[in-house]
DNA sequence: TTTTTTACATTCAAAAGTGTATGGATAAAG
DNA sequence: CTTTATCCATACACTTTTGAATGTAAAAAA
């Protein structure tokens, strides 16, 4: 085979993931082979085997392109005013979250990370689901804090527990919405539930 | 082999599913084959094709053991004061509902259903749990409505959303604790969330 | 008691997947 | 211009798993 540049080797190693994705989606991680992922992208699994170890590192990799953390939602902000009102600052981080799990990769590649893979090799999905949700909650407690000292909260709702109520409910819209995507927008439903949900929370003036 | 009575093949096969849930849980469905859970039972593949047809099959029988809708757990509290009480019912079925999970078979094998197994042959176990929380969130619906109907839910909150809001807070429960059982109840715990949620929608008197 | 099922164990063939080794054409380095 | 390293296809050996076929001793039916 005929040795390719370096711009067409990187784009065949991103045509690789591609494919991955697709397979990984329909067929699940464990069901999927690497010489289907590879027929998928139109090569073989010899290209396969040069640019990863084995599957394990292709998952790897592939998770590597999506990254997103719950603190660097809210820093995306930058908006010095926000420091006065943490719970908005809550709100605009969730929404530009959504907005985040509406594109494509990112939609599908956490749903295969959350709906569609096993333990196996050196990846542990459930391990970095905790981590997700510890990083989310927090987070959260941060801000919940920082809106029960500017007395913005309910006086009978404690912090803690706020965090916990709020980081179980977009948990369970998250798995819902990556479950059935095509019926609705994680954007526009996701932003009513969040309003209502820190409406009630938030104190009466 | 040794033909055995009808009791004794019963306990091979409660057996079986019984070192299917083991494997299941320590390595993933996908990643088990016939011959380890069969090992783990102290028998042969045999067995397995003997009283299950395959995997998939096998897997089928195991989830049979475990069902539990959410209007079971309302009727099975059969407390006709509760009509008027709705919110007071939904409370009250979170509570059994959190009880049953907290067997370790039920425990293990929703476990299983939601972390530990992708789609394989017939089985799939996105619709099952799209079926799961359909069921929940239609149920809340049903208590929502009677509650906005006797004036025993904040005049601002929907019903709808109440609902959504609930059944999303509970599945992300739910998938929280499933991950770490270990680390705390999801009887106390989820006790905590559901009375401040329920007591933020409720209509302050 | 004789006959027939039952409840498995054992064996076998086939398929599928993995990792590695090898080859070859060419882009890139010198 | 030579040389080398790269990018990928092809071929091979190996393991794992499956499903089916066969065997068999005892329970259950007759």
């Amino acid at each position: 085979m005929a040795r390719k540049t370096k711009a067409e080797a990187a784009a065949t190693r991103e045509a690789l993931l591609n494919a991955a994705e697709d397979m990984f989606i329909e067929h699940g991680v464990a069901r999927t082979s690497l010489d289907q992922i590879a027929r998928h992208a139109g090569m073989t699994r010899g290209a396969v085997y040069w640019h990863f170890k084995n599957k394990a590192d292709l998952f790897h990799a592939m998770l590597q392109r999506v990254r997103l953390p719950f603190e660097d939602l809210v820093e995306e902000l930058d908006d010095p005013t926000l420091d006065q009102k943490p719970l908005e600052a809550v709100r605009l981080a969730c929404m530009s979250g959504f907005s985040r799990l509406e594109q494509p990769r990112y939609r599908r590649v956490h749903s295969i990370l959350i709906h569609h893979c096993e333990i196996f090799g050196d990846i542990d999905p459930l391990s970095m689901q905790n981590e997700m949700s510890e990083d989310t909650c927090s987070a959260l407690l941060k801000y919940f804090n920082m809106a029960a000292k500017l007395n913005q909260l309910r006086p009978c709702l404690a912090p803690d527990i706020a965090a916990q109520i709020m980081q179980a409910m977009l948990g369970g819209l998250f798995h819902d919405w990556l479950r059935n995507h095509e019926h609705y927008s994680i954007h526009d439903e996701g932003a009513r539930l969040v309003e209502t949900q820190l409406a009630l929370m938030q104190h009466a003036p």
